[in-house]
DNA sequence: CTAAGTGCAAAATGTTTGCATACTT
DNA sequence: AAGTATGCAAACATTTTGCACTTAG
């Protein structure tokens, strides 16, 4: 469980650099993997996966896990201390696997009404809307 | 996707009742393959995991994912036709497990918001809501 | 009779682990 | 020098798929 990194090396910078970078967009391990790979500076998977789950860890990337057979998302969430107002949804299309993130006011108000007039406290970072996407619905 | 069933088998009565039997417990593709054994009926593994795909798209059971490495949790959750109109949501506590059914107006209006001003077309059966729920918040 | 369901074993997937080597401090 | 980090390949666990066979309607 404690597994977080001690050491400064050249392949935690890329990593990290990388999801920085990636801000507010989703990340698989693959995806960073390929970037390595197109970058010439190959990084192993195994390390890519140790990595990424020191990071989260550390609470410096999130951790989503969309569906079983998907693999999980990483998004950097910074190094900063986040306090309540980040409220980040993700819909999930049933055709095509789309995996869309959503950063909406108005989704906000679902969390503060099932907390007020329900009693349950959201956990929007792994709630995830199922559904069907635009692009989905045309092409029926 | 179309994965409903259209023939009553054996197999699928034998799932089903041990699925509604478990209502309000987690239950996982391997509990029904170890019941099954237990009761002399064995059924193929990929006949569980067909079904369970089925009575997911149903809306008859959910499918809850834990964590990337664990098995996916199923949950009986009933055959009551929903008419159009109907918008049920579920919340599940992360701590205790227990699964809220929710018939609320107002999150009535998150599915309109996310097909007006997102074009997502919620599924609303298959979406559930993570969090906390009032007992757990209390006994922490 | 036909379409759908079944079950086995093999494949696929995403992730983790063992271990020898290389790097940080 | 000592403790970490790396990367490869092999191991893992869960889930899916191909295919021949059976069964429900």
């Amino acid at each position: 469980m404690n597994t977080r990194s001690k050491y400064k090396t050249k392949q935690r910078e890329i990593l990290l650099g990388y999801l920085k970078d990636k801000s507010g967009v989703h990340v698989t391990a693959n995806d960073v993997c390929e970037y390595c790979k197109n970058q010439g500076s190959s990084i192993g998977q195994s390390t890519i996966y140790r990595h990424l789950e020191s990071l989260v860890d550390e609470g410096i990337i999130n951790k989503y896990i969309i569906d079983a057979n998907s693999p999980a998302c990483f998004e950097y969430v910074g190094e900063e201390v986040h306090e309540d107002g980040e409220v980040c949804f993700h819909c999930k299309c049933e055709k095509c696997g789309k995996l869309i993130h959503l950063h909406c006011d108005v989704l906000k108000d679902i969390k503060y009404h099932l907390f007020e007039d329900h009693k349950f406290e959201l956990n929007s970072m792994r709630t995830v809307f199922y559904g069907v996407c635009e692009d989905c619905q045309i092409h029926t």
